[in-house]
DNA sequence: TTGTACGCGTTATCAG
DNA sequence: CTGATAACGCGTACAA
């Protein structure tokens, strides 16, 4: 109920001015022990705790603050992100303030001035779709900000995202080399930049093998399990089915598998990200693995570098995905 | 690279004093249209953006800010609360500052150091194991606290909690009631407080009803699926072995799902939290759910109920939990 | 070894 | 309607 002690506070139960407090506290040396230990005493029996905010608005000094904005914390793939980001936070005592964008681009624009009105040193993005230009006039002051998972349109920073198109080129590779020739796809939203990736990396490898692409494997805009469950059932029942699917996030892969199991179908399947269970299926599941804790870590060095002084251009860093072949993804072709 | 403007900036740019600035930019009555379009103009030329630290360090205001501790922010179930947490705060123009105690004490305890020095309005916390009495000093200003998922130990303060035995009972007694008598049962951590509640539940539904609690059907301290998977394979070997398990967490219900696969074991299952898939598997899994953007959400209003000058008495709020019946709890022993 | 003045960016007070 | 001044809590520069 009282209010917190400042230093003058604590100045004025040892009997001292706040500068000499002020040096205990930041253990400056130049200090009578004797004095020191009064100060000490005091700043026990006050419960004094230095004010950051104070402190962060001299200069020189700063809020030791990152801002991270990302779509939606309750997500596993992104609050592993963030648990990387605040691991490499720590570790230079900076803490993270961060929020969720939905998506919306007016929501993101809204995050980034908040974080900016309070001073973080750097922002964190997985940019929400849409033009990002307002961004040169927000951070003009040289504050940093690093973007992951996709790349910011009409905006040049540093970048960390996947290898989305090299895992779907591998993936479909594999199904290809496998026997598969007709390879049903199954994607969430185009336009986002991970599945238009994705999609790009499937066309490639067929393209490159000298296959066909039969648009009639191709099964967009499913958003949900149920969607992706819809597809798979019309895409099994097809004429002319494929013989493997490859299916572009774990939403999707969950909602296909699914399908699968109900028509007790044999069709080979690889999924682009892991899901818990995937390696405890009776048939266990296939997929482009990848790691998101280290996204969010290399971004948060990257911003850490900025941070120190790093002119260098922005660049982008692309993690590399791993094909774990467990078993759905290795069915032959008769 | 430009130092971010200020206030007086603006007020040289637009030839006023700062005073006139803060009226414009806080909107405040009784400033002259042409003078305020002016410093307006001003304030866009500049990129001018109020500085916040600078004014929550007056007195009447503050950080706007809430800290929040959880076990891991990478960990889906506290993600989700952290996700509440954020919809609250964000609706009252409050931002989340958050760090992952690891379950570590010391790790608890420097975090709230932080958060205070960052001086946060309010802490919601997800206790680590060990004594929380320090709270009473940390805490002594009146700055309020509430914890999630279990209570602190020696402080009093709000909590909201899981009915954690209350779903352990439902969960047993519906296996008694599809006629099992021999009902195993694998923990995690045996001091946890959820699970020490569950098992309680679970306890108290035989008691009840009246059977014996056969302590060979009780593996406890099982902390990753393949431990909880040897587990049941243990259970299920057993010369007398268990009709139907109950299973005290998500990890745990995975790893005994697994072994019942492999050995292809008609046993019952009942498990405590939901997880992905467990409605889609070809058994679907009957679990006992609840709702981890709804805990972080209630967390958040008692918080805002407190810095809102509430003075009731700590209160424990305990949000149910549901029953969901899907098929592997409701295999009747025949 | 210790203390005094000043400034960080903002707002409240009170005068013009 | 507008502005000068003090103050928030702390640290730097410079004395004493």
């Amino acid at each position: 109920m009282t209010a917190r002690p400042t230093m003058s506070d604590v100045a004025a139960a040892a009997q001292v001015s706040v500068k000499t407090v002020s040096r205990v506290v930041n253990g400056e040396t130049g200090v009578h022990p004797g004095t020191a230990a009064v100060v000490t005493a005091a700043i026990n029996a006050l419960g004094f705790r230095p004010n950051e905010v104070a402190r962060s608005l001299r200069p020189g000094y700063s809020s030791q603050t990152l801002g991270l904005i990302i779509e939606d914390l309750g997500n596993p793939f992104y609050s592993q992100m963030a648990r990387g980001v605040e691991e490499v936070a720590r570790e230079h005592g900076f803490m993270v303030i961060s929020g969720s964008s939905e998506e919306e681009p007016e929501r993101e624009r809204h995050l980034v001035q908040s974080l900016l009105r309070r001073r973080v040193n750097a922002l964190l993005v997985v940019p929400a779709r849409g033009d990002h230009t307002y961004l040169s006039r927000e951070l003009a002051d040289g504050t940093p900000a690093v973007f992951l998972d996709r790349p910011p349109q009409n905006y040049v920073a540093d970048v960390v995202v996947l290898d989305n198109r090299g895992g779907a080129r591998t993936a479909t590779e594999h199904l290809l080399r496998q026997g598969h020739r007709r390879i049903g796809l199954i994607s969430g939203f185009e336009e986002v930049y991970t599945g238009a990736e994705r999609l790009a990396g499937y066309r490639e490898a067929l393209m490159d093998a000298g296959f066909p692409l039969d648009p009639a494997l191709l099964r967009v805009n499913c958003h949900h399990p149920a969607e992706a469950a819809l597809a798979t059932e019309a895409l099994v029942t097809l004429p002319d089915p494929p013989t493997a699917l490859f299916t572009l996030n774990n939403r999707i892969t969950i909602g296909a598998l699914q399908a699968l199991w109900t028509r007790k179908a044999a069709t080979a399947l690889v999924g682009f990200d892991d899901f818990e269970l995937a390696d405890l299926l009776p048939i266990p599941v296939s997929v482009v693995r990848h790691n998101p804790v280290e996204l969010g870590r290399v971004a948060a060095k990257l911003v850490f570098a900025r941070l120190a002084g790093d002119r260098q251009p922005p660049q982008t860093v692309t993690l590399p995905v791993q094909l774990e072949q467990r078993g759905s993804g290795e069915q032959r072709i008769h």
